[in-house]
DNA sequence: CCTGGTCATGAATCATGCG
DNA sequence: CCGCATGATTCATGACCAG
């Protein structure tokens, strides 16, 4: 099944240099070949999707839809694509930690493809997760349903490997201490998230949402980890790495695609507290750490337990610590009130213009009505 | 790409007879090559999984091993899957008429495997969906995500036919008036509609909801159609068909699933009434000439392209001018709007009683409840 | 400052029938 | 089979502007 053994040490006295924190410009085999086996904790990968498109789309109103007419992105055939597929696997398996895991995207033009050669590559797959868009283009001609999702696969380099990373407790904790699902319900990147150029162009015509980027890297990383991208696009892996406290190595064939990832990650400032946890709790519709991907509790902000009370930080998976104790809003709750339970969402507050004091579930009641509307 | 012709006539004399409602007992493989090319307009698979690979258990033939209940979901390798994924996939598409569509429901194990063969077999893909489980299994050893969905793909036997049966109003009816979605939110069979025995053990371990099969069946069939299932297991293809008023063809190896699909289907009752939004077909067309000569728009009288929009007048053959542009009303609206393409019918209005505009459309459909009177 | 209307746009494999 | 005329078809979100 394995066509080359996994992170295998080379005989060359001299090996590749570890990188990190670094964007490599240029074609992404012949980058990839030039890792250092075995360097990498986790991929990530967005490749060309060889959608295959023919002729122009109109809106109802007329205007044109802007499509994917990359040369990147366009192939002679399924057999070229599937080489070309299977080329970057093999290298990726080969930089990757034996218990290093990959991800990658897609959607049905190529998923499929790139899954069989994910599989033949000697991958095990651990989970496909579907990205459920919120607000997807709709289909303008009425022949098809609205292509409303990707899907994301996630699979470790060695299938013997049971010690790949997986922060359970910590996406558990993520849901409101629920088990965290295979679908991810998640806009698409829009509004100030999306680069534009100086005339409000898309600079990426497939720009990925951080929110998708922080779940991974939550989930499948821990502090310190070095995350590869071959294909970094303007650099949505390593800014999401660059604030999560993990290293990253981005390659990029489009040297101004590279330049935008390059400035963009220089505004990026790390998180200050980087710990995750998990713990058990009461299960709720709206998770909190949606709450903190979502922006609306920021990391690092002060949680209040009603007037004059105990006070906690908010930390990036969800999890909020106050003195010793750390976990859930619920858990933590719980504790600095000795009691044996707590709804963290009607105890904590934050605070907002003029220092009033709002209760976690108004805002959780805002981001429902958000999301119903 | 096509290995075959799709639905190719036979040259002998002697044509397999068609089916309807109808489960045959044995190999899929066998049934599927005695089935009249282009007799079917759906096929639905639920193929094996492929979850236990397990190389010592290999049978070459895939008859049922004694004392191993799940022998049929055994293969000894990827590759053997995908010979026998690719025999039944061929065979099916020769089976379909050049515009029926087929469905392939499967999960991470084996649905990219199924994917890629869909594509190589000559099929065209029309969606990716996913069924989004409410009630999921957890994951027990807290080492993945809750495998919370599975996939199906929606594919076209022949690229070149637009043709294929989608009822689309009827599923944007169905879906409160907005688009119907590719990821569908539905409950996990379970409860009355699961068939057990005596005993209380389910008859079938993979036994699919009925509500998955309805809406599978309303979106692409019409009634009438054959939907052919060729791993029938306890016939919920079947039920679905029959209580919809569409005729089914089953292939099962089983012959103890078959009696109890044919028992269960015995006490399926058709609804009466099977209509569908939009289920009349395409309305006649009525040309805007015919509106003028009918005198529901008098020659000379002024058309208005929306609020305060651009005018024009009506002449003796249904042709209209503005300015310097004539033409269809189709024509000139594209020529005012500068536009490439306009729909006269919903862009142009006529003054009647006290101002009030009135489109074209609204004119033409008083016109066909007129006709049809 | 808030509200409501208008407009732009997003990884898209997005017609059909007649001559 | 090709060419051309007809005419069917959109949801969520954010930016921007007017009041």
């Amino acid at each position: 099944m394995s066509e080359q053994s996994v992170g295998a040490s080379t005989s060359r006295a001299l090996r590749p240099p570890l990188l990190r924190d670094e964007i490599l410009v240029g074609d992404a085999l012949d980058h990839l070949a030039a890792l250092a086996p075995g360097s990498i904790d986790v991929a990530f990968a967005d490749p060309p999707y060889n959608l295959q498109l023919d002729g122009d789309l109109y809106r109802p109103n007329q205007t044109k839809v802007a499509g994917v007419d990359d040369a990147w992105d366009r192939f002679a055939s399924f057999e070229e694509y599937d080489r070309f597929t299977r080329r970057w696997l093999g290298l990726i398996r080969r930089a990757l930690k034996p218990n290093g895991t990959l991800w990658v995207i897609g959607s049905y033009h190529n998923i499929f493809r790139v899954g069989t050669a994910v599989q033949d590559t000697g991958f095990w797959i651990l989970n496909d997760v579907v990205w459920v868009k919120t607000n997807p283009m709709p289909n303008f001609r009425g022949r098809r349903f609205t292509n409303a999702h990707e899907t994301l696969i996630w699979a470790v380099a060695d299938q013997s490997r049971t010690d790949y990373v997986f922060n359970y407790r910590s996406m558990k904790t993520f849901n409101d201490d629920l088990q965290h699902r295979s679908d991810w319900t998640l806009p698409i990147c829009s509004g100030a998230e999306r680069l534009r150029d100086a005339a409000g162009a898309k600079q990426h015509p497939t720009q990925k949402p951080e929110a998708l980027l922080n779940r991974i890297i939550l989930a499948s990383t821990r502090p310190g980890d070095v995350v590869l991208d071959p294909f970094f696009g303007t650099g949505t892996t390593g800014a999401v790495a660059k604030r999560l406290g993990r290293g990253f190595v981005g390659i990029e064939r489009d040297a101004d695609y590279a330049a935008i990832a390059e400035e963009r990650l220089a505004g990026i400032v790390p998180y200050d507290d980087l710990a995750q946890v998990g713990s058990e709790g009461r299960p709720k519709r709206i998770p909190f750490g949606l709450l903190v991907e979502a922006g609306h509790v920021k990391v690092g902000e002060e949680l209040v337990g009603g007037r004059d009370g105990p006070r906690a930080q908010v930390r990036v998976d969800g999890s909020i610590r106050s003195g010793e104790h750390e976990g859930s809003i619920h858990k933590v709750g719980a504790a600095v009130r000795n009691l044996s339970a707590c709804n963290g969402w009607t105890f904590w507050h934050v605070k907002r213009n003029r220092g009033d004091l709002v209760l976690l579930d108004d805002l959780r009641q805002a981001m429902r009505r958000q999301m119903a509307a």
